[in-house]
DNA sequence: AGCTAAATCCCCCTTTTTGGGGGATATAAT
DNA sequence: ATTATATCCCCCAAAAAGGGGGATTTAGCT
């Protein structure tokens, strides 16, 4: 079949999902959809990558728990190799570890598999238009990432030093930045270390971040 | 009026906005929803601290460019005040320094002002149970926040090593972690320094941030 | 087979940093 | 009036960092 240029393409997309039930109703129920054509489905990341410059897939669907090479690392391997290409996750993890695993190796969206067949088609719409669709209980987590502890035992002070110090500068590296003395920064850290009951400046940070300190 | 406890209880929303005729928009579109009630309208953050006790809202609506205090202040002064409060954020820029400030600070959501009325409403009921709804530019901005980069000129043991010293350690407790000897971190540095074209932990640590390679 | 990149380890050296100990002072908040 | 916070000062020894020069082994690619 030839297409205008004008006319809206359709776009191509790729399953990887070892349960074949699961597997064929995400077929199905985006095939139903004129727009997006299914160009392939797979059991794991190692069949899907094969065919992968083959298939060119513009959105991949992906499940997480696989037979053989886990989701996350094949997320990794496919973003290395088609960098634009748009993976969306279907897990049934909410486990805040993997989660941000997932996304770190190049997921642009992740929904629980509680959702909705609605729900993942409207995923797909918001992937194809720049969005990274996610499911309120991962959006809130991802959010929740970028807050501090609000009760933290640092004064503000002791908090902006702690965050150079975590960006690796030196104690008269941070007093430029402050514009105190030196020995000022060795008070505060030596507060810090108190406060945090710890002794080095790695578990200083370790707490810290622990914490969400800083 | 009194509810029997089996009755769903309206949901209290104050809106915080300088412009008179956006602040009523939003307060007539979101007072068309019987399960809302919108207690309070204010055009500075001052104004809607003063009366944050008294008027105890759930979800706050704000806008981030406001006459005296800066939205994200705001944010920051009131979930200090009222921890479990929802604040979403309307806000015109898509710019991320201020998307993450704002993050950061404490929003739970953050939808741009071009978002039609039926968007809002539908960020209103997803910040209710629990969801972060955004923007699909912001959510993108949120999510690759998370990625790294994926043309580093570091190899991967060298990322390994440049994370382990932006977590504050030093070259021996790098190498204890790895399982190798102290001169092999001190090696790889060389390297990585050599590479990033910095000569101090600092400032290959700023680097490497900069470019996203840790 | 030859080349290269990567990872490993070794020595030299000096300077800087760190952490622990002991303080003091001024200001602002409660 | 007391406390918390931020500022600055001294001493000291151990650890770490950075720069220079290497070497070896393994794995992958041509």
């Amino acid at each position: 079949m030839t297409n205008s240029s004008t006319t809206t393409r359709e776009t191509k997309i790729t399953i990887v999902e070892d349960n074949d039930v699961v597997r064929d109703g995400f077929a199905l129920l985006i095939s139903s959809v004129s727009q997006h054509r299914v160009v392939n489905t797979y059991e794991s990341c190692e069949d899907a990558i094969k065919n992968l410059f083959h298939d060119r897939p513009e959105i991949i669907l992906m499940d997480l728990e696989l037979p053989g090479m886990h989701g996350v690392e094949g997320i990794r391997k496919i973003k290395k190799m088609l960098p634009d290409v748009n993976i969306l996750v279907i897990s049934v993890h909410t486990n805040s570890e993997l989660v941000f695993q997932a996304l770190c190796a190049g997921a642009s969206g992740y929904i629980t598999k509680n959702a909705g067949h609605s729900k993942i088609l409207d995923a797909i719409t918001e992937v194809k238009k720049g969005g990274a669709p996610m499911s309120s209980q991962i959006a809130r987590m991802v959010v929740q990432s970028f807050q501090k502890n609000t009760n933290s035992p640092l004064t503000s002070r002791e908090t902006e030093v702690l965050e150079l110090l975590a960006k690796g500068k030196s104690y008269s590296a941070i007093a430029n930045d402050l514009f105190v003395h030196k020995e000022t920064i060795k008070s505060h850290i030596k507060n810090i270390y108190g406060k945090l009951q710890v002794n080095s400046k790695a578990d200083a940070i370790e707490k810290a971040i622990k914490q969400r300190l800083i």
